[in-house]
DNA sequence: AACGTATCAGAGGGAACTCTCTAAAATTGT
DNA sequence: ACAATTTTAGAGAGTTCCCTCTGATACGTT
């Protein structure tokens, strides 16, 4: 099958997402991710054909990983542990995953989305589709309006967490313990839960 | 007094800032900005002696702009309609200041803070102690307590509304205008008002 | 052992960007 | 008119970065 990998993907992103989560999505060149791993830059243009392809593989990698969890904890099949369980997913990931919620921070733009080859924009869209579908399937278990209630429950379950999560984590701070219970109350009132 | 400025500083920013707006602090690059303006280099370098420089002064006059109606709205005497008049001018001010929202929607460290001058970093820090301290001031005249009253008063009057208005602007929409009255019950709930 | 394949390795061209430096132009005050 | 001051004007050096291209290397298969 020919020469074993010394530099796979995964590790090439991996220091790509040091970078990216240190300095942001404008300190992923390609040669600061040659320098960090000491690879020559044939290989990292082996793996990524350029440097546009290298942040789609960044950014599509971290939100598919946080995806997984948060879809899983949406799909509870009582509406309000659900909520309940993706917004403290949001949060609870952030804590644990440190350098891959900074990078969650910025959007699909600020890692040159316009620039991405289709197929990558293609599976963009379709991470987003799925979660517009569990967040809609999330609005109506919770007997949430057609108009404005797939506005609230993201806002409940993703944006509120984010929120706080991005305050500390742009300090510098970790995540603080009591971040679950401190939005409870707020999400409640935002799917209006009692 | 000397030749009258052709291109004077506020000018040179608000392209920087169309330019940080439409695509990113990193676009905000010397020869961008001569480019937009039709500046030549030197006059640029004029006003502003590096690039830092230029980031630190797009920073700033944008943050001390929207915290000026935000300190404002603080200050009321009635903790309830001071909470929810901040709230509700952290949304106003994006709508009506669109491009200066996307920028405020990054962090300083996004603007290149580690390299700005001494002076630079400390009217920023200046501008944050104001805001701490109006935070703290408007925390205690709602009976909050000492620990998580001023991280709870922080969410419900800047976090919580600016991540209403990061979904929008990112997707490159408008504030709705409902999103004043979305967000109320969950800035109550995270104030223990009733 | 020989072959096919996937990968490593790095030199180098071309473009973009930051910043410096010198000279000229336009205005005010004397 | 003349001097002082502020600003325009842009050429060009030095650096960084993206990307291409060619050849060497190591492994599995037959």
């Amino acid at each position: 099958m020919g020469r074993p990998p010394r530099y796979d993907a995964d590790s090439l992103l991996d220091a790509a997402l040091a970078l990216a989560a240190a300095q942001g999505p404008g300190a992923v060149t390609m040669s600061a991710v040659i320098n960090s791993v000491g690879a020559p830059s044939g290989s990292l243009y082996h793996r990524f054909p350029n440097r546009p392809a290298l942040l789609a593989a960044l950014w599509l990698r971290t939100l598919e990983r946080f995806q997984a969890g948060f879809l899983e904890a949406a799909a509870d099949e009582d509406g309000e542990a659900a909520a309940l369980a993706a917004a403290r997913h949001t949060i609870e990931w952030s804590r644990s995953h440190h350098e891959q919620a900074r990078v969650l921070l910025y959007g699909a733009a600020d890692f040159g989305h316009e620039e991405w080859s289709a197929t990558a924009r293609r599976r963009l869209a379709s991470r987003q589709a799925l979660v517009a579908e569990a967040i809609d399937a999330l609005a109506t278990k919770l007997g949430l309006g057609e108009n404005d209630g797939r506005e609230r429950t993201t806002l409940a379950t993703i944006d509120l967490p984010l929120a706080l999560v991005r305050r500390h984590l742009s300090a510098g701070e970790p995540v603080p313990a009591g971040a679950e219970r401190l939005i409870e109350p707020a999400v409640r009132a935002l799917l209006s839960l009692p």
